[in-house]
DNA sequence: ACATTTTATGAAAGCGTATTCAGATATTCA
DNA sequence: TGAATATCTGAATACGCTTTCATAAAATGT
């Protein structure tokens, strides 16, 4: 390992004192040209860098953000991560990310974060309630909550308005006709599943159909679960002829339920999902789904925490933005045979 | 934000000196069972969490992890990724994560790594050759390739088999009759390319084969030119029946190029990919290709770099590991038709 | 020309922890 | 019983940086 060149070592050099060159490394003013340049040479020769720790240690702040993702190979997770990362370091900050698969780590996680370790965090995946969450929201610890939110009023939030997503997905399926939509999505612990939920069930009253709870299903937020709750659906006595799911990732799961069982989409059955990841739009694909903003959501939640961070001590009043979702037409709800 | 509670609060708490309570923190011999509870029990009624970094800087350890990766929104990235992290964290150890799609993000983010914010970098996306990470290894700073390694030596890689994955790819194709078989990377200054092309064209000539420039293209590792490398490659006069893609992402935007020409596949042109990224299974795509083992590879990455971290000072001999690939035989090298 | 302000710099303190050093008490051994 | 050893703990120091405090020199104002 290289020995580490210290501010003590580059004085030395210099001939100056060490809150000498701490100055001249933090642009303060009040610090002779001459002396700057004497310093300069003397860090360039060294090749000095920073201690980031013990600026950390002095400063009392990390110039990190955890970021909490529940499933980084999500592609929506993915992008939404990326997004931040980048955004993080444009603004100085580092990301350590943290893979939340099941809730007891974020638990295990939170604990980690309270080392002050990181000077805030973005969730991504939070649900509408968590008492280890909101305790540490009320305790004033910089949070900003990315495509879920929490329940609490006090805490600053970025997300896809998901009742309007839903509700122009499932406008657009009864547009084309269909009048018993099936509906897929995890528990309605989470913002995202709660949302889109009402956003279905009043598009179908404002259209004057039943809402009908046999073609409800809310279990979990995996593929193995969209699976067969689609084969579920399909197999009652009045089926649906056309289902909204609740993310991208399970569609791509409905639709092979739909194929396995020997049924075409969308002539048998229409799909509708949430997210638009990249391989929606993939020619054998072709899933009509409610696009999201990713690049857009992660880079207003960094902002948003960095802004918290910067006006510490003073606390505004929490920002709530809902993200304009968009439809996108492909060809899973027969899109091609309505042009027909 | 809450007061910080620190080992000096609880000292005085506890009526103990700091340096008593830093004791029993660290599981020290020589500690009285009843001031040990005493400050335990401080501890507790104050809910103190110890300061990271502060303890980074007396231990002169960060207890992080770098991890460099190029492109997060690639699924085997995001694989990797999450086994890294995952082991990781098993081993008490944070990951801060650098998204590089460029190589001056990656320097940049260098120069910020040597100012100590992590105990060791995981590189998965590293050029064969590149000045600035061999003078970081050189200098012995702690550096693990995994997935892509230096030409360097002296470092320690864990990486797939990738010519031996060309190998049993190609092998595959010209089992099936194919006698023209297109292959399509990025450049050979990645090992990744580098290592599949000679597998490849070893393969073509072993198999008495002519190795033909036309049927090759280096361009870039993204999909547009995959997708232009691939119309390319099926317009020229005698075009392959059959190309290999070095990697599964490329090879869905293959897949486009060849529909969207009008061809079929496998029927007009068979595809083998490169990872055994989740979607490549999925019904609708059924792609073969050779599978990677990211689980397997982040994890090895993670436990050869905390072991260089261990045994600091002692520099060992580097470790090189090539992990075995793995075909997995879909349709899109006419498997169904091969099976009539 | 003297008081005041501005500019410039070093010494020292502080951030929160781990650890060394030294001393005190208790225990063991001959 | 005295010496050697083991057990326990507090004071002090170090980690590398930023920043306050103090002080000195230079510039400015009247």
């Amino acid at each position: 390992m290289p020995v580490p060149v210290t501010t003590k070592d580059v004085a030395r050099k210099a001939g100056v004192s060490q809150a000498t060159v701490s100055r001249v490394l933090n642009n303060h003013h009040y610090v002779n040209e001459e002396t700057r340049q004497k310093v300069l040479k003397a860090i360039k020769e060294l090749g000095y860098q920073p201690n980031i720790i013990a600026r950390s240690m002095a400063l009392q702040k990390t110039h990190a953000l955890g970021l909490m993702v529940s499933d980084l190979t999500n592609p929506f997770y993915s992008e939404l991560a990326k997004s931040i990362i980048n955004r993080a370091k444009e603004l100085g900050y580092n990301v350590i990310i943290y893979n939340t698969d099941t809730e007891d780590v974020q638990a295990t996680y939170l604990d980690f974060l309270q080392q002050r370790r990181v000077d805030g965090i973005i969730f991504t995946s939070v649900e509408l309630k968590d008492s280890k969450v909101e305790k540490l929201v009320k305790a004033g610890f910089p949070c900003v909550f990315c495509n879920r939110r929490l329940k609490l009023k006090t805490s600053s939030f970025i997300c896809s308005d998901n009742k309007k997503g839903a509700k122009i997905a499932v406008k657009h399926l009864i547009n084309l006709g269909h009048k018993h939509i099936g509906y897929i999505s995890g528990p309605n612990n989470y913002s995202t599943a709660l949302e889109r939920l009402e956003g279905y069930i009043e598009t179908v009253r404002e259209h004057g159909l039943h809402v009908d709870n046999q073609l409800i299903k809310q279990g979990y937020f995996n593929n193995d679960y969209a699976y067969s709750a689609t084969r579920e659906l399909i197999s009652i006595p009045n089926p649906p002829t056309a289902i909204f799911v609740s993310n991208d990732l399970m569609a791509l799961a409905a639709m092979e339920a739909v194929l396995d069982a020997g049924l075409r989409v969308p002539e048998d059955i229409a799909l509708v999902g949430y997210d638009d990841i990249k391989i929606s739009g993939h020619k054998l694909i072709q899933l009509t789904t409610v696009a999201q903003h990713m690049e857009t959501m992660g880079r207003l939640a960094v902002d948003e925490l960095v802004q918290m961070l910067s006006r510490d001590g003073g606390r505004q009043k929490p920002v709530h933005k809902f993200l304009e979702p968009e439809l996108i037409i492909r060809e899973t709800c027969g899109y091609r045979l309505a042009k027909k």
